[in-house]
DNA sequence: AAAATTTAATTAGCCGGCTAACTATATTTT
DNA sequence: AAAATATAGTTAGCCGGCTAATTAAATTTT
């Protein structure tokens, strides 16, 4: 964009170009800033989301990993399945389940067909504290989502939803930039 | 709740008592989804975000530090200025400084007046990295937030205001509680 | 059947977040 | 002025995230 005028614009032009300008520019502020207060939303709010896990020696990953055995038959998943729930890395799940092993939460049990392969499955203390925790974690997400109505809830994940288009589109530009 | 009738209700009450119960119970389960997907939707969004950063050798944190910085008189600010900026503890700050003086990012300047006191300036080279980076964050952000409308944009500010609400009520319930 | 490839999980090493404890300096109280 | 308190920043030690490299086993190719 160009604010250099080797003419002599009339005042319509001028006025014009300001606006065009003054309304590209707070658009694009106006995302720049969503995007900050969105980061700051979730940063105070998982902030105070891991006091509320750190009472129950909890971490939000942890809590998760818990749930999705609850639900499992048998209580039991592979690390692979872990990794894929939680979208982080295997290695980061080695590290949490050991974590959840020293704390009785979970047990490993190697399987015989395929060596490799390890099951990790939630023990009884695990699914106690699990169910210890549950009201807990109920009541501090109805104090977050308080203020919200019925219909802004229902706006909150279409409008995610479409972050998260952007988010996968911002990706396959970044992977289809990376092959050049 | 009780769901056992030693009553004989009639069609109507039946009806009613299962939508009140459906009502309540879908009302509370989309709560929990909602802070499920936000987390979901901050995680993804997130990851991708670091991988831009990365290709710059940053981190969100050390981003913001410069932006702040850049906008600051004389490019300088004080740790404890900075963690409050961040909504970070000191300590993160003293590390997150510590790397990007070892990068050439900022350096720092012990205060003759107040000894215990230290400022945190940019440096040419932090502004240059700075320079080179916004216009990627610029595109990234705007890819990220494309599929929303100006007025979604709006919709969206309000309601992580009403979120933030929620997380500062909880705190407080939380700081009472723990008085007892 | 042997070699190459893929897959499952772990390890090593980095970064950034936290709390608690510590050092050094300023400030306030007495 | 001395003692108590408050403040600025650092350090130690934990956790959880990542990537890259490694180990071991299964599968596919040849």
């Amino acid at each position: 964009m160009d604010f250099t005028f080797n003419d002599k614009p009339n005042q319509h032009r001028i006025q014009q170009t300001l606006e065009q300008f003054t309304d590209e520019n707070t658009a694009n502020a106006q995302m720049v800033g969503l995007f900050l207060e969105l980061q700051w939303t979730y940063r105070t709010m998982q902030q105070q989301y891991n006091q509320l896990l750190g009472q129950f020696h909890l971490s939000e990953s942890q809590f998760i990993i818990l749930m999705f055995l609850e639900k499992a038959p048998n209580h039991a998943h592979l690390p692979s399945e872990l990794a894929d729930r939680l979208g982080s890395s295997r290695a980061t799940i080695t590290k949490l389940v050991n974590h959840m092993q020293k704390d009785g939460l979970v047990a490993k049990q190697h399987s015989k067909v395929d060596k490799r392969s390890v099951t990790i499955q939630m023990t009884a203390k695990g699914a106690q504290i699990l169910k210890a925790f549950l009201p807990k974690n109920f009541d501090a997400v109805n104090t977050i989502m308080a203020n919200l109505s019925a219909s802004e809830i229902q706006q909150l994940f279409s409008l995610f939803q479409k972050i998260k288009l952007g988010t996968q589109n911002l990706k396959q530009e970044m992977e289809s930039a990376h092959d050049e």
